[in-house]
DNA sequence: GCAAAAGTGTTTCATGTACACCCATGT
DNA sequence: ACATGGGTGTACATGAAACACTTTTGC
C-alpha cells in the first residue's frame, strides 16, 4: 500500500453495469468485528461501494481511474464526478475506526468524494472483478450498505436517469455492437418504464448517430436483429446544432 | 477568526446577481506581495472569488452559507455544490505562500469545493457587499482571477446557462415581483441570445407557474406593465407531469 | 400628439404519441 | 408449421417558431 498522506479525504465509486436485463452495481465485501448479543467480537460483513482515501499529489480524478482499474482493469471509463459527502456525522465511531485501521490512519473525519462511471459488462470485466472479490449486485435488490454508502448510491442513480434522458451515455453500458432492442431493453431497466418498440426505433434512427453495422445476430430463433454502434462524431455533429431548447429564437 | 482545522480543504463560492441588464459575480480584494522589475518587494492587488479553509465540524455546506453570510448578511440564498477542484498544483507557490499566511496555516496543498449561488441584487444586498469590500463585477468583462479562480468560475457560468434552459431559477436572480420583460432581459443577457417577446410571453404565462399580481408598474413614460411572481408550489405541482421527455410513453 | 415599451394571435412546421400487423429464422 | 422476437407506417395531437400591429402611459 503506498504512502497514503491524505487521509481526511477519500473518493468512492460508484460502478454501473448492465448485463442486458438489469441494472447492476459493484460492490466490496467489508469485514468488521462486532459484539454479538453474548457480547463476544464476532466477525461480521457488509457490502461497500469501491475507494480509497487520495494519495498526496493525486488529483481526485487519478485517484478514482486508479481505484477502478485496481478493480476492473480497466482505464479507459466513462468517470464522472458526483457530489461531496462531507457532514461531519457521515461515518459512526464504529465505521470511524474502521477506516483508521483499515489505512493505518488516525483521523476524526473523512469527507470523500462520490464518482459515479459505467461499464461494460462482459466476461473479460466480471472475471476480473470477482477475482478481486468485488460483486455485481443488483441495484434493485440493494437494501443498505455500509458507511453511508447507499446515500451516495440513491444520488448516483437519480444522476444516471436524469443524464440518460439527456445525454447519449447508454452506450457506455453495451458492448459497441448492439440491438437496438438492447439499448431499449437498458432503457426500461433503467428508467422503469415501458416504451414503444416503434417510436423508439423511429426516434433513435432518425437521429442520426447510430451506424448500421452490416451483421445480424445468429443462431437466434428468429428475424436475426441487426447491429449498431453508436457514432460519437455524428452525435457531436448533430449536437451543434441542438441547442435550440425551448422558447427561444436561434436565427441569430 | 475560529479555529482552521482542516487547513487542506477549502470552499469558494461563485456568486451570481443581475442588475437588470447585466450579469455580475461577486469578487473580492486579494493583496499580496512581488518583486517589482528592479527587485523591489512591492503590493500588488487581483480578485478572487470569496472563499475559505472550512472548520472543524463543518459542512460544507454550512461553510458555503458562512462565506456568503458573512459578506452578504443574508441566509436563504440558493447554493448549489458546483465541483471540486483537486489538481495538485492548482495553486502556485505563491499563491499557497499567500493562502498560509493569510490563514495562519501551513500546507502544501489544498483542495477546493466550489460552490454556486444566486442572490437578489437589491440596495441592501449592494450596501452590504460594499461594506465588506467586495465588488460586484459583470461577467463579460472579468478578464483574470487570482489562483485557478477563473476556471471556476467558467465552469460557474455553463452550469448557470444550463440550468436555466432547463429549471427555474432565473427568479432567484430577479425581486420577488418582477415584469415578464425583466425576465425576459435575464434570460438574453445570461444566454447571449435574443427571444421573441411573443413567444416568450405564451411560453412563460401557459407554464402555469408565474402568479399575476394585480399591481402594475408606476411612474413609467410608457404602458405600465404587470408584475408576476414565481408561484414555487404550482411549479413543483406541473413538474410531475412534466417527467414526459422524449420518446417514452408514460401511459403506464 | 408623440415617444416608448407593453401587450396580443395566427399560421406553419416539426416532433411526440398511439396503435397492429408482417417478416425472418431455428426447431 | 409454429414459436419467437425483429421490424415497419400512418394519423393525430402538441409544441416551437416566425411574424406586425395596437395599447397605455408620461411628457
Amino acid at each position: 500500500m503506498p504512502p497514503v498522506t491524505n487521509s481526511s479525504i477519500s473518493v468512492d465509486c460508484v460502478v454501473f453495469g448492465f448485463d442486458g436485463s438489469s441494472l447492476k452495481v459493484l460492490l466490496v465485501k467489508r469485514r468488521y468485528r462486532e459484539a454479538d448479543a453474548s457480547g463476544d467480537e464476532v466477525y461480521k460483513e457488509d457490502y461497500k461501494l469501491p475507494g480509497s482515501p487520495i494519495f498526496d499529489n493525486e488529483d481526485l480524478t487519478t485517484s478514482a481511474y486508479r481505484i477502478l482499474e485496481e478493480i476492473t482493469s480497466i482505464r479507459n471509463i466513462y468517470l464522472k464526478q458526483l457530489h461531496v459527502f462531507s457532514d461531519p456525522a457521515r461515518l459512526s465511531e464504529r465505521d470511524l475506526a474502521w477506516l483508521n485501521s483499515r489505512y493505518g490512519m488516525d483521523t476524526r473525519r473523512i469527507i470523500t468524494i462520490a464518482y459515479y462511471s459505467l461499464v461494460k459488462l462482459n466476461r473479460r470485466m466480471t472475471e476480473h472483478t470477482a477475482l478481486r472479490r468485488a460483486e455485481w449486485h443488483d441495484v434493485q435488490s440493494v437494501k443498505k450498505l455500509a458507511l453511508d454508502h447507499k446515500e451516495i448510491l440513491m444520488m448516483a442513480l437519480s444522476t444516471l436517469n436524469r443524464q440518460l434522458l439527456n445525454e447519449p451515455i447508454a452506450f457506455e453500458l453495451l458492448p459497441r455492437k448492439f440491438t437496438i432492442r438492447q439499448l431499449q431493453t437498458l432503457y426500461e431497466a433503467i428508467l422503469g418504464v415501458e416504451i414503444d418498440n416503434r417510436n423508439f426505433r423511429k426516434k433513435l434512427l432518425t437521429s442520426g448517430y447510430l451506424r448500421a453495422l452490416g451483421d445480424k445476430e445468429e443462431g437466434v430463433a428468429h428475424k436475426p436483429a441487426q447491429y449498431y454502434m453508436f457514432d460519437k462524431a455524428r452525435y457531436e455533429k448533430e449536437n451543434r446544432k441542438r441547442t435550440k431548447l425551448n422558447f427561444i429564437n436561434w436565427h441569430e
